[in-house]
DNA sequence: GTTTTTCCTTGACGACTGTCCAAGATTTAT
DNA sequence: ATAAATCTTGGACAGTCGTCAAGGAAAAAC
């Protein structure tokens, strides 16, 4: 009997539950397109509001402060974000295919969501100065990590051969040439980021040793 | 006589713009201090004057205004820190030499100049967002290439050999080794940076190629 | 020594910030 | 339908921001 009670009143507390969870989501949301469009410094609560349904009161009722809610929106991030090679992985049968596929996303999300991703870099400096968010930044960037590493070692071992870098270092190179095409794409550059993706191919050979493969064109 | 007359006029002239040019310059580098502690998004006039002996009425003297300001400080930045590696470079004799001075002197810049690199990597950001910063930025960013150029091309010269990278790609690897080893550092985090230490010579002769070169033992 | 120019301080301004709260609107339970 | 719980609004708050101007202090010119 109490067992009928409590899981009604179960029921109820986790649709409420549920219900709660699923404003603090939307409105992380809008959190994140306006910190992609304004970056860190200029996003005020009144701003992100704006780009939602509801008034900036709301905002403290689902968040308990600015942090909270940014913090939320950084996590929302990480789940759009960090399985976007995967499909490209699990598809490819040549290293070719592989290689050049993953070149291919790597320009197109870097047109695609460039704003989402400078806020990404920007938080990501954001955490050089503000303590609070160095735990989710890290752990966003290991994952960014791991998701190189699975292009990366998957593209050697279609040319039956053993990854150059580490880890470590085939992240920092790839998420570099993001960076500095990410850059010059919003810069206008886009000669520059023609280079930089006509490049990407060597850079990627160059992480997984070059032997057996002839030229790149 | 009026070139006499006219001399002496330019000399006083001369002489205040002179003044005036090392009033701004000192304010740039208190505003450098105080952007490189706080940060882009937490930096204020008032907070700046403070790190200098003045009030804060005096910087609207100087500049005029918060941008004008921020871009002087981010020049002298500029002068500080883009030929760091030039005398090692000058200096070396053996590839090893090299490789291993450029490593240490990488890690100490790391450690000591730490929040200086930090606000460096915030104004990077900061343009991707603000567009009167991106000129200054790509010019330094084109400058930090060509430091880290002359410093790879050196050791492939000494090793008679060619850098298998291009200039863009070998720096993109070191500034993305150089971003992550300041994110652990500033997050405490001394073993991952004593491993990013410890694979950055293989980085190095992979940027270069490794052909002739041995173990790095 | 006096006048003129340059330099710097102080306080004020309007705008904007994060936060909080009282009260109304809406939804849910009974 | 009524009562209770939940959600949302919009305004007020204390503080900070960049900017500016009036006037005093210091330096330079004569």
């Amino acid at each position: 009997m109490t067992d009928v009670a409590e899981s009604k009143q179960d029921r109820i507390a986790r649709r409420q539950v549920d219900k709660f969870d699923a404003r603090r989501t939307e409105l992380a949301v809008a959190t994140l397109h306006t910190l992609a469009e304004l970056g860190y410094a200029r996003t005020s609560l009144r701003e992100i509001a704006q780009n939602s349904e509801f008034s900036h009161g709301v905002l403290h009722y689902y968040f308990a402060d600015k942090r909270d809610l940014i913090t939320e929106a950084v996590r929302q991030y990480e789940v759009v974000c960090v399985t976007r090679y995967d499909e490209v992985v699990a598809s490819a049968t040549t290293p070719e295919q592989l290689r050049d596929e993953f070149v291919a996303m790597f320009f197109d999300t870097l047109g695609q969501d460039a704003t989402l991703h400078r806020l990404w870099y920007d938080l990501r400096n954001q955490s050089l100065f503000d303590e609070s968010f160095r735990a989710d930044v890290l752990e966003i960037d290991s994952h960014r990590e791991a998701m190189v590493w699975r292009v990366i070692s998957r593209y050697a071992e279609l040319r039956a051969g053993e990854p150059a870098s580490s880890p470590a270092a085939a992240y920092v190179t790839l998420d570099g040439v993001f960076q500095r095409a990410l850059l010059h794409h919003l810069a206008g550059n886009t000669e520059t980021v023609a280079k930089l993706r006509g490049e990407l191919p060597e850079v990627i050979d160059l992480l997984v040793g070059d032997a057996g493969s002839g030229s790149t064109s």
